[in-house]
DNA sequence: CTGAAAGCGCTTACAG
DNA sequence: CTGAAAGCGCTTACAG
């Protein structure tokens, strides 16, 4: 036998047709145990595999998910937020116990960034995942689902299809409470808190509610937006500091404009918890080694994974699907 | 125009034949340049992309590369080292740009890790990407290459196969030399230096040489075994501490284990770098947030990603390819 | 420069 | 329970 062996060669050597190996190769019912059981040790010592391309033409389905990364093209395309590889190393995980291949793109959205995928048939699925301009993106999601796309989003839920997010609002009220409870009263947020970052808006809807629950007011001045880098962070709290509105903690609204921020707070001469506390959002590998040690609100990326990969997965089988929202811990560390 | 548009509708509509068609969209110099344009307007006009698995599965080549972690089975599979992420990011990229996809698997390597993968058809060739025992995988290894799989390896040059690694020699060397600038005389080595950690065995090769180079003798009492985790490099770093050899600086042969050693060196009451300097090797993001910050051997993984693509790519065309060493940087910041 | 035809390796009605 | 046959959407000799 030369090259890969083909279901012919097994069928030959079986003695059946290839119909009906092909038909055991998939437990089918309608076929013998015993011929099932034939074919397949025939196949296993023939270190037999069904070629992919061949079954996915013919079934019109491909058994792949894409796994496609959105980000604004302003931001640094080598610096990926390391948020987002908890999430990818657990999506892969997921598809791989679902007997999923996951086909990774980090490029960012050109004219047709969706046609490459499911287009192309190459997936059956989309999961799109990133911080970027919300309402830029949309027009690009709507198409997406009037061509009948399948896809899911990790964000907060929108009127242009399904998205898994965790509870952001939640997560703001925590990590305000926090501060709130450690006696702080002014308590400064940096972070886009509009619309185009809804989920920065979220959590800024949380730090309000978490002000309000405990009758302090919501000063505008503390107020300052930055997107997620550290750069941004750092940018916006020097801004914060040299303004006249003062503070004695600082929610980010995640860990990287939190790293920042220290940073800032830190060049001004002032220390980190003592003149200022700060809390991030996210839990990224970096949260615990920063010093002080980040306390953070931490998403649950292993379950948020497997929900994005299951609830896709239900999906494209049409299934009733909705969108879901997963709850946020806090992690407590020295930075409040 | 119902469901997706196939190269028949667009020869339909452009007056050609189907295999003129086919010919145009890939530029075939057999085709007149007009008909060409022709093709491609209307192709463009449709939005039709070709049928991947279609061609794939007619040309036997797939034009996507599979991406294989493997890992020793011990370690924790929700922690991957934040090293893998910055050279999945830069091969992903590479990929790209060279019109390939590619598939990503975290898989730990079961009895058919390799079989899963180009036997199957789904990649025309498999990029390797582990820190794991060495003799353990070679067997593996050789029967990849013994059924004519094309595969490249990231790690030091080894009898099977190709592979493409940073000059873990050199950075050893670079980082001891370092040290011994700094007016250091012992250095221990944390980390593992037998074949069975290849890597691991060329830092500390490099590590031996500069000591000899300037007439610094060679303590076996100053080498501790470790694997690439934080918790190894905890470990074996308060062994050394609990032992008679002093010293006055410590070389990681990972940024994890490094981190590892500074957290011992802390909680023994010791000072980084004023009681003993620290250097590690990979330059992880976390590095430059630790504190002190993390001097360190740096990688350069962009290059890394595109040298690992584009020679795997050469060997899938059967043009002549080599094992390439990439040269390190040292990264000098505070705990050194 | 273009077209008619074969065939990549499967899955799945259809017929028995 | 099994087989013969069609066909998924391309690429590529072959013939002109």
């Amino acid at each position: 036998m030369k090259g890969k062996a083909t279901s012919f060669d097994i069928a030959h050597l079986a003695g059946v047709s290839q119909s009906t190996v092909s038909r055991a190769l998939r437990d089918s019912p309608l076929v013998k145990q015993e011929t099932i059981d034939k074919v397949k040790a025939i196949a296993h010592q023939l270190n037999y595999k069904v070629d992919k391309h061949a079954s996915s033409l013919r079934s019109q389905q491909s058994h792949t998910l894409a796994l496609l990364f959105f980000e604004d093209p302003t931001t640094d395309d080598s610096l990926i937020n390391p948020f987002f590889f908890a999430m990818l190393a657990s999506i892969t995980q997921a598809c791989a116990k679902q007997g999923y291949d996951l086909l990774v793109s980090f490029q960012q959205l050109s004219n047709d960034w969706h046609a490459d995928y499911e287009d192309s048939h190459k997936a059956d699925g989309i999961i799109l995942l990133g911080y970027g301009d919300d309402i830029e993106s949309q027009p690009k999601l709507a198409q997406l689902k009037q061509q009948g796309t399948r896809f899911i989003r990790w964000g907060p839920e929108s009127d242009t299809g399904l998205s898994i997010s965790c509870d952001n609002r939640l997560g703001g009220y925590q990590a305000t409470s926090h501060l709130i409870e450690r006696g702080h009263q002014r308590i400064a947020f940096v972070g886009n808190a509009s619309k185009h970052y809804p989920e920065f808006f979220d959590r800024y809807q949380g730090y309000v509610s978490a002000l309000l629950e405990h009758q302090l007011a919501v000063e505008p001045a503390l107020q300052q937006d930055a997107i997620t880098t550290e750069d941004a962070g750092y940018q916006s709290t020097k801004q914060l500091l040299q303004g006249d509105a003062e503070f004695t903690a600082l929610f980010a609204a995640s860990d990287l404009i939190a790293i920042g921020a220290i940073k800032a707070i830190k060049e001004a001469g002032l220390k980190v918890p003592g003149d200022i506390a700060v809390i991030g959002f996210d839990d990224i590998p970096i949260a615990s080694y920063t010093s002080p040690a980040l306390s953070t609100i931490r998403q649950d990326t292993k379950l948020a994974g497997e929900v994005l990969v299951t609830t896709l997965l239900s999906l494209i089988k049409e299934e009733p699907v909705e969108s879901i929202t997963i709850a946020t811990n806090i992690v407590v560390r020295s930075s409040t």
